[in-house]
DNA sequence: TGTACATCAGTGAACGCGCGTTCACTGATGTAC
DNA sequence: TGTACATCAGTGAACGCGCGTTCACTGATGTAC
């Protein structure tokens, strides 16, 4: 069924979306909708079958415009894929500044990471289900792209895990510990995302207990292993 | 290029696979080659594209069969699909018994599941990799198998942690720590798998120390917020 | 051992369908004067 | 403010292609006697 159109004559409105009828709506504006509505379409379509399951034509079906038509906002459905992966990181992003607002104790990091990250996955499902598929995803392009925006974040958790004071960790050290955390959190995002909502407490005091095993166990290591 | 054949009439024999041509060999002998040509050449096709971008058609060629043969060995590609769920999981489970194999001390226990893990992730590499892509893949079917084939795993990891000198950890803490360190192998297989070869000593060092730390964190964790 | 019949893995023609992509087009919006 | 022209998002017909699936078939292998 399509989720908004382009109008150019009242007669082509069906009436279910009459509320939509463009008024003095500029072309940009209308061209800026009709590409979110591609954009909202494939997150839709892509929940049961991945990008490399989705066609033009069932894009351009649900959107409510002609096959062709889709080409005057994407060149190909690989693109579509790239725009998604940087729509859906930046929602991640949004998620780790909210994380990094106070939270002064290693505790209170924990609780709080793992509550805003079962907040965000659930609030932004469509994106972290796209990110999760396709990260070992049929599109060999699209796929790079989201691997290299995980190890981009694995970075900019190590930078922010040099800030604790965890005492004159190296980078490779720091870099180590990121990337099991970054492993870790994608693993429970995963579980949030197949879960029964009933098993969501499980789910989340699961990770929390696994990231304080993980803090513990660095710091723990760091000190009777360090030179 | 077709693998294998099953050939009828010797005018019909490819030169290169001349010695391929069954002589003495029974109809479900023969029939077995096939159904082997059929699940090689999926494991070869889906490497590129997943099982969603795995048509009948394609397999068919590969193999050396018309497409309705297809039919003869398996219902759908779901099928199929499933048959490599189970195959792959095999050799995951045949690895596993090799770490079992002494291994004392817990130092001994890293260092040999981090090196068994690597070598067979290169050794299995097709069976790795499908079981990577189809976890989060696009059939429902065959991603569930994924799923719950992994979730066996973790609760047999249980069962042998259980057996360590982890002083009376309860059930529950033993599936979380289970969970975490199946979901860390998860990802260093995967890293192995997109990884230049170069750059596996890194990996392998990198999953060393997270599996150390995980388990120093595991011991400090418990022993520090216990009852 | 030889013969007559059953089985069944693989064949090949045919089908309707959805796919991506081309092309010339339309007509509302935008702009220059 | 009004007019003439340019822009361009969306249209619709058409294309060739690979897809899964149907069906009646063939002929080597297997079996009963």
């Amino acid at each position: 069924m399509p989720n908004t159109v382009h109008i150019r004559t009242p007669k082509r409105v069906p009436d279910n979306l009459a509320t939509l009828i463009p008024v003095n709506v500029s072309r940009s504006d209308q061209k800026e909708r009709t590409r979110r509505a591609i954009l909202d379409a494939a997150l839709r379509l892509t929940e049961d079958t991945g990008l490399a399951g989705l066609s033009l034509r069932q894009v351009a079906k649900e959107v409510g415009i002609v096959p062709t038509a889709f080409y005057r906002h994407f060149d190909s459905i690989d693109q579509l894929g790239l725009a998604l992966v940087e729509e859906s990181f930046g929602s991640l992003r949004a998620m780790i500044r909210d994380v990094r607002q106070g939270s002064p104790s290693l505790g209170q990091i924990v609780d709080s990471s793992v509550s805003v990250l079962s907040q965000h996955v659930r609030d932004e499902r469509a994106h972290f289900g796209f990110i999760a598929r396709e990260k070992s995803g049929g599109s060999p392009v699209v796929r790079d792209a989201v691997r290299r925006e995980f190890q981009l974040f694995e970075r900019e958790l190590a930078t922010d895990l040099a800030r604790l004071p965890m005492e004159h960790w190296s980078t490779e050290d720091l870099r180590i510990l990121s990337n099991l955390i970054v492993g870790s959190m994608i693993a429970t995002s995963e579980e949030i995302l197949a879960a029964e909502p009933r098993d969501l407490p499980d789910i989340t005091h699961r990770a929390r207990t696994q990231l304080l095993m993980v803090i513990v166990g660095a710091l723990n290591w760091k000190s009777s292993a360090s030179h």
